[in-house]
DNA sequence: TGTGTTCGGCTTTTT
DNA sequence: GCCGAACACA
């Protein structure tokens, strides 16, 4: 017991040893939140409070999940029979209505599907498609997902929107239904049915809500702040029988609103759960006292937060380094010549780079493999979502759940043999005419008595090739249900028998020889469940739920990934980049004030994740499609005290400009900046400033568009009746029109 | 009718 | 720089 307990600080002590009824932890970056969980884990079980089974964990991903198993069971010696329940919201829910789906009495069975967010919206696509109308997928999927996270119907969740108008909402609402109809019908569940099904199914079963609460007796929630109404509800109704739930996190770091994360969860624990201890660590342990100074003058400009100090015993450490690249390649270059400078210096040292959106990887990646330097990056394209791996897997959701017609779709032209667009929509008409599936459809086509004469003989023939190929895709796969690895020989036959891998065999594209070393991981990843009890079954869902930080490695030295994927990790190194306006903080949340917060609580997260040197660089230009922009840099590096930084830039910089006199932070307006730019180009525009203001219509201002209505500028290239205005229209997402084109509203 | 190729438009953050 | 639509060809 003693070991388990050592090396803890006071306020740490509390917080493991505090067991029965609610405990709100609220601790700040690197004072060992996750630790605590852990050892308070271990704790339970060594006092023999619990099962290890009956504690459950829920992190944030996978990968955390993971990391917290092995961090208990390796404080326990790892005597114990059974293993603490750890996971994410999403794998818990999937594990509870594998179970018991059934007594939603929706119709599905427990032979579901799980749909990613490329599922889902390719779903959507397909009705929309089908109905000629020009909706946005992606923001109809957005509204969608948040009607669901926040537990209202989506009628009452566009209400809250505004200028939506009565047509557009007819439109949604339709498409919306057919959506819902169409994953029901498809035996499938996005990720906030995932959650939303296990919610309905709880609170409306008294005897299932008792099992699994009774089941739970501990909980624990890691990264609280980003939890939404609908997981809080999923805690409530977890704990009713009993209040033994402890949360950990800050609001500080709450980055995750857009997903709708709600920081009230954690600011009103208090008012939900009314004899909550609140126990505060304010200890860090992770970075210099410099570090923590930078990001705590950052911070201190958000008005929304719970007020708290973090401190640290560590030492005052090197200033953070601030440089202004010229443009993107010469950040790149930068960072990269520093990085091959300080693995020079000391060879295993961890490095990060962080950046604000995924596309900024790219220079960075090029830049590396010139230099020959081996990195990691996380995100992106996981390797989860690339074309070859959801093929597979593909067809292994069509042998486990024929209904699913979204996976027969991707799949049952590849490869090629033959079934093309003509044959594929007459199936689906059959199936809309029959109120089938298009797996029914297919057997009502190729069956003996029926005479398709809108249907070639070699369509006919190809479907029943295609048919028997995965009646004996299935028998197989029963077959091999019995040997010794059922789930990695699986695959394998899949990967064989579809002839998936003789295509990318005999392409000769050099591409294709990568895809096959992508299969050959996927059938080493499926190994791993060759001994579990539902093995192919949790393969395939794994497949789904993996996040892209998932594929986060510790032992590569570089690490590159967005600061949403460094949420939770640390690194003696960390260069945070591309600190411009428009870029970080992000364009899309200038407008409004939340949203601003956000960003802030972002690069308080970036900030943070550094433990000894942290580099700040921002570019004067950057090109984006052919274009070349000026940015500002970012006004989050405005806040920080110029005497914190030490500037390092190869050309008199921004910041150095700010340093002699305070008007030159004029000259870098935005503005400014673009007639600058324009200037360069050899672009006319008048002198005076008034006729190049006098344009009324700006970014921020809301416009009238015939056929899309009311929407808000988000951006204006150009001037006059013919400036390009990039406009977000509720309902139909982004637009860019001509000026000339719209009127302000 | 199916397959391969080229061109244009867009690019926040993610379970 | 990537995906999907549109087009040319078999």
């Amino acid at each position: 017991m003693k070991h388990i307990l050592s090396n803890l600080n006071e306020a740490q002590l509390q917080a493991v040893t505090t067991t029965e009824g609610p405990v709100l932890v609220l601790a700040g970056a690197g004072s060992g939140k996750t630790r605590v969980i852990a050892v308070r884990a271990a704790y339970l079980i060594a006092e023999r409070k619990a099962k290890p089974h009956n504690i459950l964990a829920v992190t944030f991903t996978n990968k955390a999940a993971e990391e917290m198993r092995e961090r208990i069971l390796k404080l326990l010696d790892q005597r114990n029979i059974s293993k603490p329940f750890i996971s994410t919201f999403h794998s818990l829910c999937a594990k509870i209505l594998r179970r018991e789906i059934s007594h939603l009495q929706e119709g599905y069975t427990s032979e579901f599907t799980i749909y990613d967010t490329d599922d889902s919206l390719r779903a959507i696509k397909n009705i929309i498609g089908a109905d000629e109308k020009k909706l946005n997928p992606k923001v109809l999927q957005r509204y969608i997902s948040g009607a669901k996270n926040l537990g209202i119907e989506l009628e009452e969740y566009l209400e809250e929107t505004p200028q939506i108008d009565q047509n557009q909402k007819c439109e949604i609402l339709k498409v919306a239904e057919k959506y819902q109809k169409s994953l029901n019908a498809a035996n499938a569940l996005d990720f906030d049915d995932l959650l939303l099904k296990t919610v309905q199914l709880l609170k409306y079963n008294d005897s299932i809500r008792e099992k699994y609460s009774d089941f739970f007796k501990y909980i624990m929630i890691d990264e609280y702040q980003d939890t939404n109404p609908m997981q809080f509800a999923l805690i409530k109704l977890l704990t009713s029988t009993h209040d033994n739930v402890c949360v950990v996190g800050d609001d500080n770091q709450s980055i995750y609103a857009f997903r709708h994360a709600d920081i009230r969860n954690i600011l009103d624990f208090e008012k939900h759960y009314p004899k909550a201890k609140v126990i505060k660590l304010e200890q860090n342990y992770r970075s210099t006292k410099n570090i923590l100074s930078v990001a705590e003058e950052i911070i201190k400009n958000n008005k929304n937060r719970k007020p708290k100090r973090l401190w640290t015993e560590n030492e005052e450490g090197e200033k953070v380094y601030y440089f202004n690249a010229i443009n993107a390649e010469d950040e790149a270059r930068f960072v990269v010549t520093r990085i091959k400078e300080i693995l020079q210096e000391n060879p295993n040292q961890k490095i990060a780079v962080l950046y604000r959106t995924n596309y900024q990887s790219r220079l960075f990646e090029e830049m590396l493999r010139k230099q020959g330097l081996r990195y990691r990056i996380v995100g992106a394209l996981s390797f989860y979502q690339r074309a070859e791996i959801k093929e597979i897997t593909a067809y292994l959701k069509v042998i486990l759940n024929p209904s699913d017609s979204l996976s027969l779709e991707r799949i049952i032209n590849v490869p090629p043999r033959g079934i093309g667009d003509a044959t594929l929509n007459y199936l689906n008409q059959i199936a809309i005419k029959n109120e089938i599936t298009l797996w029914d459809a297919i057997l009502l086509v190729t069956s003996e008595d029926q005479f398709h004469k809108e249907l070639p003989q070699r369509s006919i023939q190809a479907l029943k090739s295609f048919k028997n190929l995965i009646e004996y895709l299935q028998k197989e796969t029963a077959k091999l249900q019995n040997s010794p690895r059922p789930v990695s020989d699986t695959v394998s036959m899949i990967i064989k028998e579809t002839g998936y891998e003789k295509m990318l065999l005999s392409s000769g594209d050099t591409d294709d020889l990568a895809r096959l070393e992508n299969l050959e991981e996927l059938l080493n990843a499926s190994v791993s469940y060759d001994d579990r009890e539902n093995g192919l079954r949790e393969f395939v869902d794994n497949a789904s739920l993996v996040s892209s930080a998932d594929s986060y490695d510790e032992a590569e030295r570089i690490t590159l990934m967005t600061i949403h994927a460094a949420k939770g990790l640390e690194f003696p190194v960390v260069f945070l980049v591309g600190m411009e306006n428009g870029l970080f903080p992000h364009f899309r949340s200038m407008n409004q004030e939340k949203d601003m917060e956000e960003e802030r609580r972002l690069c308080y997260v970036a900030i943070t994740r550094a433990m000894k040197t942290l580099y700040i660089t921002h570019a004067t230009e950057r090109r984006s499609n052919r274009e070349t922009y000026k940015n500002e840099p970012s006004l989050f590096l405005k806040e920080i005290p110029k005497t914190m930084l030490e500037d390092i830039s190869e050309i008199p910089s921004w910041l150095s400009k700010q340093e002699t006199d305070k008007q030159e932070l004029k000259t870098y307006d935005f503005l400014e900046a673009i007639k600058k730019s324009l200037l360069e180009k050899g672009i006319k525009f008048a002198s005076d400033e008034s006729s190049f203001e006098s344009q009324s219509i700006h970014p921020g201002d809301y416009v009238l568009h015939k056929r899309y209505g009311r929407g808000m500028v988000l951006r204006k290239d150009g001037k006059g009746k013919d400036a390009k205005l990039t406009i977000n229209f509720p309902g139909f997402g982004q637009k860019k029109i001509l000026a000339k084109f719209v009127e302000k509203a």
